[in-house]
RNA sequence: UGCCCGGUCGUCUAAUGGCAGGACAGCGGCCUUUGAAGCCGUACGUGGAGGUUCGAAUCCUCCCCGGGCAACCA
């Protein structure tokens, strides 16, 4: 599918944070099987570019690891979904170039089985019927500093929850009446976690249960356990859901342990100059501020394949944006960059003059006509092809391209000046016509007959236009298109406004243009590049209608324009780091009394800093067995170990139960403080430690660590990796003193980690020297 | 203000203790019968302050900044 040339392999590919998951899932054996991921819609509004996005990810992971993504839609609210978006999501996606082939799931087909679940759930106790009013349930809640405090109902014994959920599912009982709730924990400091609502009572119908089902399973519920029942291995998600996680991993711990998924959560898309809410597109729609869904300056799916995107281009672009767990806001150049990439190749030439004046070649006889022959591609895209262009004594050619008083860089036509018409000959402008308001209407040009277009040159200009026969063109309707906002970030909105006040006015710009003939007929193609003007697209709505009308996918690059009109950069500060005070902060402040006194014992008794101090000094058995260790070993080294080196390695749990005596810890300070290890090797040994509970002198001989510290050895070490790589050893010289790291990489890399860095580091610094 | 997640060129994204790399945008040049495309070159970055280390974007501490979370939506 993604062309990936395996000839670039040999550049180390760059991997996204997902795949190197899904790499260590693989190594590690946590998933043996198939790689699944689905990408899962609610069908309730149409597809935008955000969802390409995760629909190229999806698929296109399932793709690179030859697993399978599952189409599933998220259809458990019955109030907003509609078959016509289930439709509208599984065009685009083939559109954009994906199948799900017989893996097309609904949550709405799980009602059965999630009901099942739920019971399960209640059977042990871990989910109860609660009968306050929503609004007791939300006040209850909590707020996201103060606990929230247990439901009346929370205590309901097993039975009589499964007799009132059953109640639930037969309709007893009206909208609002009951829910059911999970039962996690009123007080945590996730809210999700705050005993969630997994199911509610809707009479209402849905569009493909109909009124078979009064209850309906939350998000929060039937999410987790359709990716468990279709063994889906990985699920991503967007950021916003990762306080669900702890929720999701808890319903699946419940009912689905093993095999189970994972949800992992990458950074949304948001993109210059457009939103992406469907809240806020829908909005777009039923204001009428654009020709609906597929209106051509929607950021939908449909509305970039009605403006002439193609999929590769989106697909292209989904790559180049790449995945990572970092906010951002894509430069809208990155997205017309992709597009453009792919039309130039695709799209053959063709001339249209979209704002016409007239020129009539006076040396050129009336009723003539020269067909002239032009070829659909310029010289560097391989392809063949040609059509004739009629050349009449008068023609058409861009007002733009023509300026009475010319700045010094303009280089096509004004009065006494050359330029050559496309395919063409050289015309020089002779005079100019105006009428009595002083417009010009038109210019009389002549010809030179000896410049025809391909033959040898006899001489150049600078400038080429694009023109069409005035009696043989046809007209033509053409729509421009420019950025739906005016500013990058429409939701970045003032008081009292929304993201509505920022629609630009001129989006749209609508020119009876003329064309050439040969792209006017029924039957030509439906895409080109008009010359100069930029890539076209035929209007599929008004096709219906037997009615052509293009429009415009994209402008050429054109650096003349933005060098004449400087567009005024979106400006985007950065935060103005704001210089702080330099305050020097008191490492106590904020210590309960024992902890303050503790630390400032430590630190006298020690010297190691009231910082460290302060650090030991919260955890107790730390700082006992700190002080235990530095019985045996170097107080401060000790100190830099245990804060440095050995707590990030260890889990919570681990911290608080330390995996090795307070003396054996000190042993291994030693080993390092000694030089007998290298501080590389010593972590190693922690390492093992904290793995095996080993001593770290039977690892040590285990392994045969011994630090190197002796030079002729080293040196010779030294300059075999000097003598590998002349062209860095040059490069050091030259300047590049940043390869001092490279070198001494490779050289601890020969020694296993074992030689002394201090005496390789002042060896190499002699060596290059 | 509680909890969670983030912060690398203008933008997007790599580098998982060892050369801060790529792409887009920019700038300069070459080429050109599209002021396109192409080719070559160039500038620009680790939020801040300390610490550990021979060596820190990466590990530790504090600070700063951004985002998310209190629907019977997804």
């Amino acid at each position: 599918m993604t062309s990936s040339d395996s000839g670039s392999l040999a550049k180390r590919e760059s991997r996204n944070f997902i795949q190197q998951i899904i790499d260590s899932d693989r190594v590690s054996g946590r998933v043996s099987g198939e790689i699944i991921t689905r990408f899962p819609p609610e069908p309730n509004g149409y597809p935008h570019i955000g969802h390409a996005k995760a629909i190229c990810l999806n698929f296109s992971l399932a793709d690179e690891y030859q697993g399978r993504c599952n189409l599933r839609f998220d259809d458990t609210n019955p109030e907003t979904e509609d078959m016509e978006y289930v439709r509208a999501m599984k065009l685009d996606i083939n559109w954009l170039g994906f199948d799900w082939g017989v893996h097309e799931y609904y949550a709405s087909d799980y009602f059965e089985q999630l009901y099942d679940l739920a019971i399960r759930l209640i059977k042990t106790d871990k989910a109860y019927v609660d009968s306050q009013t929503g609004e007791d349930i939300r006040a209850n809640r909590g707020t996201v500093t103060e606990a929230g405090t247990n439901s009346p109902f929370r205590n309901r014994s097993v039975e009589e929850n499964l007799s009132l959920f059953a109640g639930m599912r037969a309709g007893d009982f009206p909208n609002g009446a009951h829910v059911l709730r999970a039962k996690i924990d009123m007080a945590s400091p996730n809210m999700l976690m705050r005993d969630p609502v997994v199911y509610r009572i809707k009479h209402a119908s849905h569009y493909r249960r109909g009124n078979e089902w009064p209850i309906y399973p939350l998000y929060d519920f039937a999410h987790p356990l359709s990716d468990a029942i279709e063994g889906i291995t990985h699920s991503l998600c967007t950021l916003e859901f990762d306080v669900h996680r702890p929720l999701y991993d808890w319903l699946v711990d419940a009912l689905f342990p093993n095999p189970r998924p994972h949800q992992y959560e990458s950074a949304r898309l948001n993109l210059d100059y457009t939103v992406t809410s469907k809240r806020k597109l829908l909005q777009l729609v039923k204001e009428n501020h654009v020709d609906g869904w597929d209106d051509p300056r929607m950021p939908t799916i449909s509305g970039m394949r009605r403006r002439g995107y193609t999929p590769e281009s989106l697909r292209r672009f989904c790559e180049m944006i790449g995945v990572a767990k970092a906010d951002n806001r894509v430069d809208m150049a990155m997205l017309e960059f992709a597009v453009r990439d792919d039309l130039n190749a695709l799209a053959p030439r063709v001339m249209c003059v979209i704002e016409p004046l007239r020129v009539v070649l006076t040396n050129v006889p009336a009723g003539s006509t020269e067909n002239l022959e032009a070829s659909y591609w310029p010289h560097d895209i391989p392809k063949e092809g040609t059509r004739l262009v009629p050349l009449t004594r008068e023609i058409l050619i861009e007002k733009s391209d023509f300026m009475e008083e010319p700045s010094k860089k303009f280089h096509r036509l004004s009065p006494g000046a050359e330029v050559r018409l496309r395919y063409g000959y050289i015309i020089r402008c002779n005079e100019v016509i105006k009428n009595e308001a002083g417009e010009i209407t038109e210019l009389h040009c002549s010809l030179d007959r000896d410049t025809k277009s391909g033959a040898t040159p006899s001489r150049r200009v600078k400038g080429t236009i694009h023109w069409v026969s005035a009696t043989e063109g046809v007209p033509v309707e053409v729509r421009l298109y420019d950025r739906l906002f005016r500013v990058a970030n429409p939701d970045d909105v003032e008081e009292g406004q929304t993201f509505v006040s920022h629609l630009n006015p001129d989006s749209m710009t609508v020119f009876q243009a003329i064309i050439e003939p040969s792209a006017a007929s029924k039957d030509t193609q439906d895409r080109y590049q008009f010359e100069r003007q930029g890539f076209f697209y035929l209007d599929s709505k008004e096709l219906e209608n037997g009615k052509r009308v293009w429009n415009r996918t994209i402008t050429l690059r054109d650096t003349w324009e933005k060098d004449n009109q400087p567009v005024p950069q979106p400006v985007r500060i950065k935060e103005p780091a704001p210089s702080p005070p330099i305050a020097v902060r008191d490492p106590l402040e904020g210590l309960d009394t024992a902890s303050f006194d503790r630390a400032k014992q430590l630190d006298e008794q020690y010297g190691i800093g009231l910082e460290d101090a302060a650090l030991l000094a919260v955890r107790p058995h730390i700082a006992g067995f700190f002080e235990e260790a530095s019985k045996t070993a170097p107080s401060t080294a000790v100190a830099n170990w245990l804060i440095n080196e050995l707590r990030p390695l260890l889990t919570e749990e681990g911290i608080r139960v330390l995996p090795f005596s307070a003396a054996e810890f000190a042993k291994l300070v030693e080993l390092h403080a000694s030089d007998t290890l290298s501080s590389r090797q010593a972590k190693e040994v922690l390492i093992e430690m904290i793995a095996t509970g080993e001593s770290s002198g039977s690892i040590v001989d285990r392994l045969g660590l011994k630090q190197i510290s002796d030079e002729s050895q080293l040196l010779s070490m030294v300059q075999e990796v000097l003598e590998a790589h002349p062209d860095r050893v040059e490069a050091y010289k030259g300047g590049k003193i940043g390869l001092i790291g490279f070198f001494m990489g490779q050289v601890m890399a020969k020694s296993s980690g074992s030689a002394n860095p201090s005496t390789v580091k002042s060896l190499l610094e002699r060596e290059l020297a």
